[in-house]
DNA sequence: ATGTATTTGTTGGTTGACACAACGTATCAC
DNA sequence: GTGATACGTTGTGTCAACCAACAAATACAT
């Protein structure tokens, strides 16, 4: 490593800080680095050079002594986010700090392809931006519902969307003029709440997510993404839990996906496509309802089961910190009392269940959006010079 | 991170290279760390300055050009690395380049207790080291079979030995007057294929190992050992793969340890206590015999099929490069015809089954001992200068 | 044998990033 | 106000890595 890279790598992590807090002040920085002051003050001021962060005077003032001004992310750079589903894109404009600043989702009558996934992305981002007037749109993060190769952001397999060997980050970087990446939804979603959700500054963080088309999920270790050797890793809904169990479109019989489906518990409480929230409300209801809740008490606590054998297997391989649970597996975690929620670890070997904590997603539909952001400012804030001198910029 | 930080950070990168290859050019320096010519030399010489490394003219000669000496491990700086088991407590000097430099079992005629091991562990280090003038011990590392908390090297629970909660890299380090850490065995062996074995080179890794008191394992993510949040990580023994399986000694049920144990194999070819090696002999000699095999055969099929079962599931999980097979489970590897091999995986989703290659261990009985010495060398090469003005060295 | 091309080590000077010390400045407590 | 505290600012110093020019050691062609 030289010099230069001595520098980028600092700048990097002084954005990555006010990225992550949505601004630190100066002395926070200086106590989290271990830097000098002045070296401190020096990279702000080349970071405040470039436009990625303002200087303000707002900082809570926190006793005694100099007030440190705070470090603020710019309001203008904004990275686009963009999550095809069945009948709808929804795409946003995700500024540093993670906030997002536009959404717009698109619905459609059809389940979309990728060329028209590319088409109407590249004309919202557009009009998201003529609308928001002063944003730089610099990159784009993709979050789709299937398995994606990280390299290239190719997608293997969606079957959801009847996508089967399609590239989409090339073509959208092309329509858009700016760095596209794209990674599997669940992945992103557990990089959401990681960065600014139920994980916050977990080291060893797992992330199970269920949806009507299965579970999946992501791993972060030791702080960073784990995407695996190709970008498949985190696919939790198809660990084996019984042989004799049902067949799973995978393939394969007895997976977590086959044995705790979402639909048997939409089916349990009698709605008919309820959203996560609809779901959950309906589920804690009819468990606490005395008379008429045995079917959903019942399904309720089949699921809790199989999701503790899978988490048992999991906890043991991985020893996590936490377990973050979102969809329908936040709705049996909420809904469980405190013996089905000690029940689900309960198995797992005790040294590494006494150190994990398992707790409901934090951030709800904003999700997919966040995590797709932070895949696209990966690649700005690991090298922020870099970045504004050299990538295609999008001004509205 | 500081200017300092940055040539340390390259000290041991260059260390780290001539560890791991057991000796580089400078010219395969320059192209492995993108180094100027100069720095390295410069970085180098510090090395040799300080005795890490000797600067050798019998690099192979590699085509035109001014030949670029061998910069080769120092063979004088050793660690001892420890392997307490049933009947034996294990201790060899093991020299920067990963080379056992000389090995002593002391056989004992029952279960060793924490201070024994220490005491046992002392004095043998000590004659090792009388043995080979010239040699200094600077670390220890120790590989124990159960679960040890990494931040400290206290043993949580060795069922094996019977012990439980109780220090042993703290006392330890106080007899020998030098650094001791201690991790799981399964860990261990995972890191010394990972560095010198059936796993070099792979960024994420997958290692079993199947002994007599269980199948236990380690990762290596994005290259690196990935230990958990406590150290408890790689338990994959402790799958849960059958609800209606046999009870485990964790107590739950289904374990593939449970469904897969060394001891039904030994049974099915009628030996007593064989070793790794007369195990695998044995297995694959009754598995091609027409005659008598039958037992065997059904066997070996019955515990590849629960194999495969944990295997899909963990490569679900993980993505994998490679999967490395420990123990009994290499020699269930070796004794499968190629269809059986291929249904290991065949389960497993296609997109994540089509980049893994499974591979037996190449490091037989050395590889405990080499993964407790890595152990031991992370300290020293991750901070060689400050480690040799700081350290407490034992010279003989 | 000789010369040329190629690769690498060596040397002295240069650049750049961060540290340090001294000083200036803004707040709090009294 | 006054002192204590914490922090930003400035100029200087140090150290690591780079660079360019040169020297050395090999392979290969003649």
């Amino acid at each position: 490593m030289d010099a230069g890279a001595l520098r980028r790598r600092n700048l990097s992590a002084v954005l990555d800080l006010v990225h992550r807090h949505g601004g630190v002040t100066r002395a926070d920085l200086t106590r989290a680095l271990g830097l000098n002051r002045s070296t401190i003050g020096d990279l702000v001021a080349v970071l405040v050079e470039h436009g990625w962060v303002d200087e303000r005077d707002d900082a809570p003032r926190s006793g005694v002594g100099r007030p440190s001004p705070r470090v603020a992310p710019s309001d203008t750079r904004v990275v686009a986010a963009v999550n095809p589903e069945l009948d709808v894109v929804d795409v946003a404009l995700v500024s540093l700090g993670g906030q997002i600043v536009a959404r717009r989702r698109v619905d459609l009558d059809h389940v979309p392809t990728v060329a028209e996934t590319v088409t109407l992305t590249s004309h919202t981002v557009r009009e998201l931006a003529a609308d928001n007037p002063g944003v730089e749109v610099l990159a784009a993060g993709v979050a789709v519902p299937g398995l994606v190769r990280g390299r290239d952001g190719h997608v293997r397999l969606a079957p959801h969307l009847g996508w089967r060997e399609e590239p989409l980050a090339a073509p959208l970087s092309v329509a858009l003029g700016m760095p596209v990446a794209a990674s599997n939804d669940a992945h992103l979603g557990c990089r959401a709440e990681q960065t600014f959700g139920a994980g916050v500054g977990t080291g060893t963080m797992l992330y199970l997510n269920g949806g009507p088309s299965g579970i999946g999920g992501g791993l972060v270790v030791d702080g960073r993404p784990m995407d695996g050797t190709a970008g498949y890793a985190g696919e939790l809904g198809h660990l084996g839990l019984d042989p004799e169990g049902p067949a799973c479109a995978c393939g394969a019989r007895g997976c977590l996906e086959a044995l705790a489906p979402r639909d048997a518990l939409v089916q349990a409480v009698g709605l008919e496509h309820p959203d996560d929230d609809a779901l959950e409300a309906a589920l804690v209801a009819a468990v606490a309802d005395e008379v008429g809740g045995d079917a959903a008490r019942a399904e309720v606590a089949r699921q809790l089961r199989w999701l503790g054998i899978a988490l048992r297997g999991a906890i043991n391989l991985l020893n996590p910190e936490r377990i973050v649970l979102g969809g329908h597996l936040a709705a049996l975690w909420r809904c469980a009392d405190e013996s089905q929620r000690a029940s689900l670890i309960a198995d797992a070997l005790p040294a590494s269940a006494a150190e994990v904590t398992i707790e409901p997603a934090a951030l709800g539909s904003q999700r997919l959006l966040i995590g797709a952001a932070e895949l696209a400012w990966d690649g700005l804030i690991a090298a922020p010079i870099d970045a504004v001198q050299g990538a295609a910029v999008a001004t509205a």
